[in-house]
Parts: structure tokens; C-alpha cells; sequence
DNA sequence: TGACTGATACAACTCACGTTGAACTGAATT
DNA sequence: AATTCAGTTCAACGTGAGTTGTATCAGTCA
């Protein structure tokens, strides 16, 4: 489990925002990604990476494409990093 | 309206969360929220007046004490602040 | 008034985060 | 093999957010 800050310094940043609003609707590949995002293609790798080592996305190759999608859990545990959300009980 | 990612950026802080959870439950006074986080005090009024820029908490004057209480609006500004969060529709 | 307490404001410093540019990997095409 | 495309990694830099110390404000009591 990740310390609840953690998630939610992923989210505060522009960038990243973006990126998460853009994967709730659908996955994308990072090159869709760009069109939204006019920043350069490192730059929004190392945003990706920060989204990934949050365990918020998660990736998979496709020929020379890489998709990003959303973690299956990822508004889940948004939701349960805010402050006063309740302790995670499992059903 | 403040930008959802200004207040996710005031939430993305350990002392500012640590704020916040204990406003949850209840009212206190900055002596009470000093007890519980052990920070210098001004210090402290410094992560207080980020969450009072970004409209998280409201303060008023008791005595020679301040006390601290979230906003009436805060619990869903920061959960409409996250990405994929329904667009604010007025009732 | 003066001393004391609770809390805020200001200025200076430090370090981590975001940014940049170049080098690199992995896959497809010719 | 060489080239091109999609994306990542690395090293270096600059800015800004958080921290510290000091000064100041507001309220209470002697």
C-alpha cells in the first residue's frame, strides 16, 4: 500500500492531471497523449513514470505504440487518499 | 472557483493532510493541531495559510486562541477536484 | 503600562521537483 | 545492415516550495 500523500502529490501536477482525465475516459497510447499535451516526449515520460511508480497506470506494448490505461484501481485509491476518507475495509 | 489542481497541490503535503484529517473530526485551535504534529509554530502557520489560499479551512478568532475548521465545501472540492470527478453542476 | 502567550508575517536558505538536451532501447520498414 | 519511428533514460540545470530564525501582531492578566 502507498502512503496516501504519495498518490495524491502524483495527482497535483498539472501535467499528470491531464494525462489521468485524458486515461479515465480511455486508453492511449503516449503519442495520443502528446497531441492533448504539447510538451516535450521526455519530459512527458518522466510524468508517466511518476504516474507508474504511483501504481495509478499501468502500460503495454503494442508494436512501436505503447498503451497507457488506467490502474484498475486507480479512482479507488484517489478517493481513499483524501483526508477524512474512510480507513480501507475490505469487504 | 479554484483550479482542481491547486487544491489537490494543497492536500499533497504530509503536515497539510495531517491538518486536515484531524479538522474532519472537529474544530481545533492551532495549540491543539501543534500537539498532535510536532513542527516549529510558524511553521505551521505557514502549511495553515496554504490551506486557507485554497479555500480548505476557515478560521476564527476565540480569546487569544484561532480556531481551525474545515470548509463547509471542502470534503467535495477535494473529491471533485480529482481527475474524472464529475464537472461541477450547480443544483 | 509592562510582561507573557498564541499566532502570524517576513527574509534568507536549501533541496527536491520539473525541465531541458542528448544518448539510448526496441520494433518496424526497406 | 541501415534507417526511421515511438518511447525511455541519463545528466545537468534552475526554480519554487518547504524550512528556519527573527520580528511582529493580537489578546490576556498583573
Amino acid at each position: 500500500m502507498v502512503d496516501p500523500v504519495a498518490v495524491l502529490q502524483a495527482v497535483a501536477d498539472p501535467v499528470r492531471w491531464a494525462v489521468l482525465t485524458m486515461l479515465v475516459e480511455a486508453p492511449r497510447c503516449v503519442c495520443k497523449l502528446q497531441e492533448q499535451i504539447p510538451i516535450a516526449g521526455n519530459l512527458l515520460s518522466y510524468h508517466l513514470k511518476v504516474l507508474r511508480e504511483a501504481g495509478l497506470v499501468t502500460t503495454s506494448r503494442r508494436g512501436r505504440w505503447v498503451d497507457y490505461a488506467l490502474a484498475h484501481d486507480a479512482a479507488k485509491r484517489m478517493r481513499a487518499a483524501l483526508p477524512g476518507a474512510p480507513v480501507a475495509v475490505p469487504a
